[in-house]
DNA sequence: TTTGAATTGTGAAAATAATCACAATGTGAA
DNA sequence: TTCACATTGTGATTATTTTCACAATTCAAA
């Protein structure tokens, strides 16, 4: 497998967003200059992407976009189904739980768990919560690789440890805290806070 | 202002909360291999990393932790106080409302906004909740530079270009919409969905 | 059929970022 | 004082990413 950037992957996953929504508007062709608006990344760049995942357009018609929605969707190679658990079911649990699963078919968050015996066994946005004791369990019967972390940061690497240790590989780290994890484990870190600070670096000091 | 790379002020914002925490260990000194650690990015980046913010350490004792804390946050030029609003006040804003007010005291949610009556006037985390409609003014007199929007995606293009026209420069996104702004509006995306594809990728594709 | 306009795909160049390797520095022990 | 050690700071190198520039392609219209 040729190793592609991660700057790339960033920018494939947008690309099969919008094209995602120009599907949905009946929209059949698009050329890389529209996909480059849509998107704000430069449209030379959009093409050295397609040429990544190998897919061809033509000069006159662009790009079909149901073509190059699955292509994107087969070289992201986004399974048929990937099952994720989510673990800490508090505000953010929730927003997440609610905007997840009406995002991507494909990607689906399909149990929680929690320490706080007032949300465990309840249903959230169509998820049913667990208590977090049984979360090894549970990943190691169903086989689960992708979890989100919600807790609060001082609970973070414990769980973490714990899931890695289970079986998961893959996590997306909503706390502030860094995990420390094998090498082979890969996070994805959103902390929240880090983005604001982006934000004010770039609008008061660049 | 010399041009600093995204990815360095990404990390420097990492390195500062992780010296926010050791400083308030009482550790005095670190070692780049030790940042580097606690990152999760290698020592010789950090160096490389210090030597742009012009911080100087000792082969001896690495680097003052209080000095090196004190500088990040000078050259990221976190002013003195920094007055962000947040606009739609859902279960993500909520999140964000309890969340960002206690890990940076130098940047502040100080209201926000919703269009909903049943929020307007009630008190979320102990941030104010105005009608969206007053956004415009509010965002003039108060001179706000910084959003966040955490409205539904179909209305988040109508309120950016809003707040934008009233004096706004810098967005954080939380919405999956890609928005439409002059390019001197910095935004940061945070579609976390887009966090949870790439983990997928990296862990299922390899 | 030929021309023109728009767009793709890509080699090459430029810009940027990360890594290496090591001299310089300071410390503590002998 | 001298030596050994660990660490910093940085020039040089390597690798990666982005941009440029233009030939090749396709289609529609004359």
């Amino acid at each position: 497998m040729k190793s592609i950037a991660e700057n790339t992957i960033n920018r494939l996953i947008v690309y099969k967003k919008e094209l995602g929504r120009l599907l949905k508007d009946s929209v059949s062709n698009v050329y890389s200059h529209k996909l480059a608006q849509l998107s704000g990344f430069p449209s030379h760049l959009v093409r050295r992407d397609l040429m990544n995942v190998g897919y061809y357009g033509s000069p006159a018609h662009g790009y079909k976009v149901n073509e190059l929605e699955k292509c994107i969707s087969d070289f992201l190679c986004t399974p048929d189904y990937v099952r994720v658990i989510l673990i800490g079911v508090g505000n953010l649990g929730r927003a997440i739980l609610d905007y997840c699963n009406q995002q991507n078919p494909k990607i689906s968050i399909i149990a929680a768990f929690d320490s706080d015996k007032n949300k465990v066994n309840k249903i959230y946005h169509g998820i049913y919560t667990f208590h977090i004791g049984s979360v090894q369990n549970y990943i190691k019967e169903n086989d689960i690789k992708v979890a989100i972390i919600t807790v609060p940061g001082s609970e973070a690497q414990k769980i973490a440890s714990e899931i890695v240790e289970s079986g998961v590989n893959g996590i997306v780290n909503f706390t502030p805290v860094r995990l420390q994890l094998p090498d082979d484990v890969y996070i994805e870190n959103l902390d929240m806070m880090l983005g604001l600070e982006k934000v004010v670096y770039f609008v008061d000091g660049g």
